[in-house]
DNA sequence: TATAATCTCTCTAGCAACTATAGCTTCAAG
DNA sequence: CTTGAAGCTATAGTTGCTAGAGAGATTATA
């Protein structure tokens, strides 16, 4: 049995965000001690660490939700699962391919050596989209 | 002399985010019509396209704030403009590497064939930290 | 010119996923 | 037994919009 701050110290959630989670029925409202603070057991820091890693590999809430409740029935056919994270692989995808057409642009315009804003390609190229390279 | 719908379809620009543009001070309150609605000219039209494209290559509000008072005084230096870009350039640098992790990890997870939960790598791998090949 | 269809107006509330603050109570160490 | 850290609830703020209600304006067609 640990307060929120231990759980918080070994699962690297902050305390908030715990409590938060809560409210959102993530995790399920824990026992209490007598002065009424939460006290929790290792069943919550298992769970807890899944919701972490879930969330740093960018799953939603709700997507975290029925992973949660897939995780609890180890019978079912996992192809929700896949399709999870099927998804997130595209959506993960589609952000990097976005990102390294941003990085070639922002490169391009970064390499300006003017010294006033007057022929800086920073500032023209923002003010007219027909200087990109690409589009975005 | 043209209204925010006819606004909004030239420059890309939701009509609710002009106006919420507007409440944020990027743009000036426009003249108005008899009836009260409002009627945008040309300098509008680039200054909003300049803060559309601004937010495409991934700048803040606030940032924008700054290129757009930069943008106005072009016998100003460039060298903020250009920290601006730099410091966005290394953020989605940052921000591609992540994601690429991420690619990796999702992939290796993804790939499973397992037919139940009880099995399954995405579950798995979800549930317990250890199991990734990259730490993130 | 009448009327209908489409804009536009303001204001308020909602989204995701937290984070911060205030004012209080409880706990643990010395 | 005191003191300082940690915890409690409740509310509001963050970013960058988006959605809705209910009213008024404008434009196109009959």
């Amino acid at each position: 049995m640990f307060s929120i701050g231990e759980l918080s110290r070994r699962t690297g959630v902050k305390v908030p965000t715990i409590r938060y989670y809560e409210q959102m029925g993530l995790i399920a409202a824990p026992e209490r001690s007598e002065g009424n603070q939460r006290r929790y057991s290792s069943e919550e820091l298992k769970r807890l660490s899944f919701i972490r890693h879930s969330r740093e590999l960018g799953f939603s809430i709700d997507d975290i939700r029925g992973l949660l409740d897939l995780s609890q029935h180890p019978e079912h056919p996992c192809d929700d699962a896949h399709e999870l994270a099927a998804r997130r692989l595209a959506d993960v995808r589609a952000r990097i391919a976005r990102l390294k057409r941003l990085e070639r642009e922002l490169k391009r315009i970064s390499d300006c050596d003017a010294e006033t804003v007057a022929h800086c390609a920073v500032i023209e190229t923002l003010a007219d989209h027909s200087l990109c390279d690409t589009d975005h």
